[in-house]
DNA sequence: CAATTTTTTGAACATATATTCAAAAATAAA
DNA sequence: TTTATTTTTGAATATATGTTCAAAAAATTG
């Protein structure tokens, strides 16, 4: 690649992480093409530059998120720890990745309200691989008698659920830090599948 | 209360219901004031008859789920229960209002990218009142012996977060009717606390 | 039924913001 | 330095939807 196409590959994905910061605070509607330039000094004519319209930089921009996080589980599945400890450790490593990135969005709603066609097929389909990696491990530590028989499914949303809903809650100002933080709730979570 | 009077307040919550579904469906900014009143075979102009603008209906229809909220919380604080058969009926309380409503908003997203100065006030108020029964109810099982010992705020909104997020994945169509689905996550939450 | 009051309508208006685009600026190449 | 290419700009445009309002319709009253 050369500088050039570096350079590119660079302001985009600088926009989409702009945009993922500000979506993430204001949700999409209230997120304007001005604001996600001006983070970054730009005017939002710009944004054209680099992308197609709103919509196509948004996708994008959710569609990192969830590749993000599918890496994130995949790595942790593929470490060799007992069903308990890596259940735990999923939980923690989706905590924290919510944090930082202040991420509530595809994961907080619908995403048939924003996405439609191809998109939202991409979208369902990385949120599914997502949730069954979950659902799976869960299964898995019931199988082998290190969890309680639990109906994987539900268990796997309330999992998720309380875990997406910390970026409504949680506050950098807060007593915890978050990895501490997420260590606590991962506990706590873990003793649904405990026996 | 004249006949005529009655008319314009069932009209008002006509429209205010109509709002919430519409808004729990598609989010704030994607409602219009056109799709409300179709609903019900009105035009939109005709809203103004009835509310100041779009936020103010919008706001009173949140206030409204979140006193209805309140009621159901109190309602079921009130009754004379073991502290675990409480926090699970109040669990299922919620979840079947949840449901029933569809209003996944208010409670599921932070209110300031919405609501300023009074109003949100008002709407932060009011979900902390609710908030703080849960947390108190926590408190006090633990204190009686029925609970283990967790930290009852984390616990709190890990219930809450498992709770509502019912509505992203809940479906009429699913195995479970709503009730039956209410008591399996309840029992499964109800797991954290239990000694 | 006629007069009055309430309610609804639908077109006109206001506003916010996504998008386009020709020109300017910045960068790279010769 | 000159020329060519890439990138940015900012004003103009398009569009969607909230809001207003005078007139029409409906309901109520006497």
């Amino acid at each position: 690649m050369s500088l050039r196409e570096k350079k590119v590959a660079k302001r985009k994905k600088d926009l989409l992480m702009s945009a993922i910061a500000i979506i993430g605070e204001k949700g999409y509607h209230s997120t304007t093409m001005e604001e996600i330039a001006s983070k970054l000094l730009m005017t939002k004519g710009s944004i054209y530059y680099y992308f197609k319209d709103k919509q196509d930089l948004v996708y994008q921009s959710q569609k990192i998120l969830l590749e993000q996080s599918n890496e994130n589980i995949e790595e942790v599945l593929s470490e060799d720890l007992p069903y308990d400890e890596k259940l735990k450790k999923v939980m923690v490593v989706h905590i924290e990745y919510l944090i930082t990135e202040q991420s509530g969005f595809v994961m907080g709603t619908n995403p048939e309200q924003f996405f439609s066609g191809k998109q939202l097929e991409t979208i369902l389909m990385l949120r599914d691989r997502y949730g069954n990696y979950i659902k799976q491990l869960i299964a898995e530590g019931v199988k082998e008698g290190v969890f309680t028989e639990v109906d994987e499914k539900i268990v796997r949303n309330i999992i998720l659920g309380a875990m997406n809903w910390v970026v409504t809650w949680y506050s950098p100002n807060g007593p915890m830090d978050k990895t501490t933080l997420a260590k606590s709730i991962s506990n706590y979570l873990l003793k649904i599948v405990l026996k």
